[in-house]
RNA sequence: GCGCCUGUAGCUCAGUUGGAUAGAGCAACGGCCUUCUAAGCCGUGGGUCAGGGGUUCGAAUCCCUUCAGGCGCGCCA
């Protein structure tokens, strides 16, 4: 936690007990804590309590109270405290705020941020869910990243993780591909082609379809398409494994990019998975009544909660999504006993899981309530919709490939003498690609433009990546040169306005990981990282790091290493690697 | 028609759950490398916080309303 913030919450409390001791409802230390701000000019001190919030509780103005407070508190090695207007000014201890953040994230030992809060606490969270036979495309990176990142997050905060690919692995569509395949396809060609090869089928086979519901008005393929899904479902050994095989070609182009990205999964049940897992919810539902027939269908009817009725069945029995993701949340509970379940999916599907969640908690079940539903925005291409027929598309690999050379162009001008160019454009390039999508709250949208996402100046990931380097590249200096690691650091050295910035941008970084998981955000973490990297390059450019004196090099080499090690941590949770060298 | 979301600088966005004079980055223009990584740093210009009401010591933030845009609203997922 952020022990300065703590520390002064603290104060405030004892010295509202003091000078108005003996009045009713004195708030107390966590209210204090929560009222606390940081004042919007640097003048004003570091933190500040707005007296405003206690004037009717403690009966006086707020200036009066600030300046009462202010004389009451008497804690010079910590902070000094001065009324401003109604506020209550907090400016701390330079020597010691310097000291004591700095010894704490060296403590920590690369953990600085961590906790134990989610101790003996499971979250599970389904994120990426990518469709069989589809290939990414930049319409996944979002649920992939940020699912990505709040796993990585919830881990540094001491919860055990379960990350869930929810495999579209089930539907006609794969009747269709075998029959398609049977019809046109070359095992070889699909092997070397991958998803692309399949799609290329799947493709074929409705113009197919479609000329021939035209010409003769049948429909041999459907039916023919119809019939091999029916295959799948019954256990059919040649569907199955056609199927099964289509799967792994997918599985595998996906890989590749996931690798790239860094990002990894517990589980792959998907669909599929959740087949023989549907008659139990039928059951249950039937069971506590809550299963009515209309027009054929079966569905929850939902009115009294003022949404549309949920469909569980369809007129031909057949199951829904809504009743898969029911019963996928049954086993997710019953397996994993989950103290959250996350749905890191498109807001369009925002109606979808506001239903289904209400018929889980009308089925009775009590961690209805820790189903969460993870929204981000949509993703567009130059303004337009994306769409795989009309070519506004654009794949991950193609993204991803053209982030990789064009940092590595950048290294070849600026970085001519590096060892492990194209290593490190792959680092900063992919960086920069996943920086770019965790940047902003994730209910934004997102038009895609290339020059924007291929931008590497600025508030960027390369930036905070280059900001890691130069302190790595400041501590090899050090290192080289043979410098006493001996020197006891002088903090107070690291009392100028840049140092003490930067301290406290730091200082803050648990706060925001704390936040982040709160609010399943991780541009929080973002941001953070961000603000130390640009305190960072401020201090650097107005302090001489490698002084010579020995107490003051090494209380800032101390601050280097301290910043390096946060902002390692910070691009770790949002999935980027940091490279020592670019 | 109903519901959910969004609206802050030319563009992309922050704004710490109601606090002090609304901040960044990009783009534009102008500076700074014979000191540790210039993918950096500094400066200049740029605002009716979509509009209108209300709540109160105080509103970009909360409530009402209007407008604009996005998404969704029964047998796809």
């Amino acid at each position: 936690m952020n022990d300065m913030k703590n520390t002064i919450a603290s104060l405030i409390t004892g010295a509202i007990a003091d000078v108005f001791a003996g009045l009713d409802g004195l708030p107390q230390e966590s209210e204090i804590l929560g009222f606390l701000e940081v004042p919007p000019e640097k003048e004003m001190g570091d933190y500040a309590f707005p007296c405003f919030k206690l004037s009717r509780v403690l009966r006086k103005a707020p200036p009066q109270i600030a300046q009462a407070l202010a004389q009451a508190i008497d804690a010079p090695d910590v902070c000094e405290a001065k009324a401003l207007g109604g506020y209550l000014n907090f400016f701390v201890n330079r020597d010691q705020f310097a000291a004591q953040t700095v010894e704490s994230i060296l403590a920590a030992n690369g953990k600085y941020g961590s906790a134990a809060i989610g101790a003996g606490k499971t979250v599970c969270l389904d994120y990426s869910s990518i469709n069989i036979a589809k290939r990414f495309h930049i319409g996944h990176l979002s649920t992939t990243m940020i699912g990505h990142s709040l796993k990585r997050i919830y881990d540094f905060l001491g919860y055990k993780t379960v990350g869930i690919n929810h495999l579209g692995d089930w539907g006609t569509q794969f009747g269709k591909l075998i029959s398609a395949y049977k019809r046109w396809g070359d095992k070889d060609e699909v092997e070397q082609g991958g998803v692309e090869a399949l799609t290329k089928l799947y493709v074929k086979f409705h113009e197919e379809a479609d000329k021939e519901e035209k010409a003769s008005g049948t429909h041999t393929l459907e039916d023919e398409g119809r019939a091999y899904f029916k295959a799948i479902e019954d256990g059919d050994a040649e569907a199955l494994a056609l199927f099964n095989w289509f799967k792994d070609v997918t599985l595998r182009d996906c890989q590749r990019v996931y690798d790239l990205l860094g990002v990894t999964f517990d589980s792959y049940a998907g669909e599929s998975f959740y087949n023989d897992k549907m008659g139990r919810v039928i059951d249950e539902l039937k069971e506590k009544n809550l299963l009515t027939v209309s027009d054929g269908a079966s569905i929850v009817d939902l009115e009294a909660e003022h949404m549309p009725p949920c469909l569980i069945l369809k007129k031909d029995g057949a199951t829904l999504y809504a009743t898969r993701d029911i019963a996928a949340a049954l086993y997710r509970a019953d397996t994993y006993h989950f103290d959250k379940c996350l749905y890191v999916v498109a807001y369009q599907q925002d109606l979808h899981f506001r239903q289904w969640f209400k018929v889980v908690e009308k089925m009775g079940y009590p961690w209805a309530k820790d189903l969460i539903h993870v929204a981000f925005g949509m993703i567009s291409y130059e303004g337009q919709t994306l769409s795989t027929r009309k070519g506004y598309v654009v794949y991950l690999e193609d993204l991803l490939a053209r982030a990789q050379e064009k940092a590595l162009a950048i290294i070849q001008e600026k970085s001519p003498n590096l060892e492990n160019k194209t290593e490190v454009a792959r680092q900063v390039g992919i960086g920069a690609v996943i920086y770019a999508d965790l940047q902003n709250n994730r209910i934004k949208d997102i038009d895609f433009w290339w020059d924007r996402a291929l931008n590497f100046d600025g508030e960027t990931g390369p930036y905070v990546q280059y900001t890691h380097a130069r302190c790595c590249s400041v501590l090899r200096k050090a290192e080289d040169a043979g410098t006493d690691r001996t020197a006891a650091p002088d903090y107070a050295a690291l009392s100028d306005d840049d140092s003490k910035n930067l301290l406290l941008q730091l200082s803050r970084f648990p706060e925001a990981v704390l936040d982040a998981a709160d609010k399943n955000e991780p541009s929080m973490v973002t941001r953070a990282t961000t603000e130390i990297a640009k305190a960072y390059n401020k201090f650097y450019y107005e302090n001489r790091i490698l002084d010579d004196d020995a107490a003051v090099r090494a209380a800032r080499l101390n601050l280097t290493l301290a910043t390096q090690s946060v902002l390692r941590t910070g691009m770790f949770l949002i999935g980027m690697e940091a490279p020592e060298r670019m």
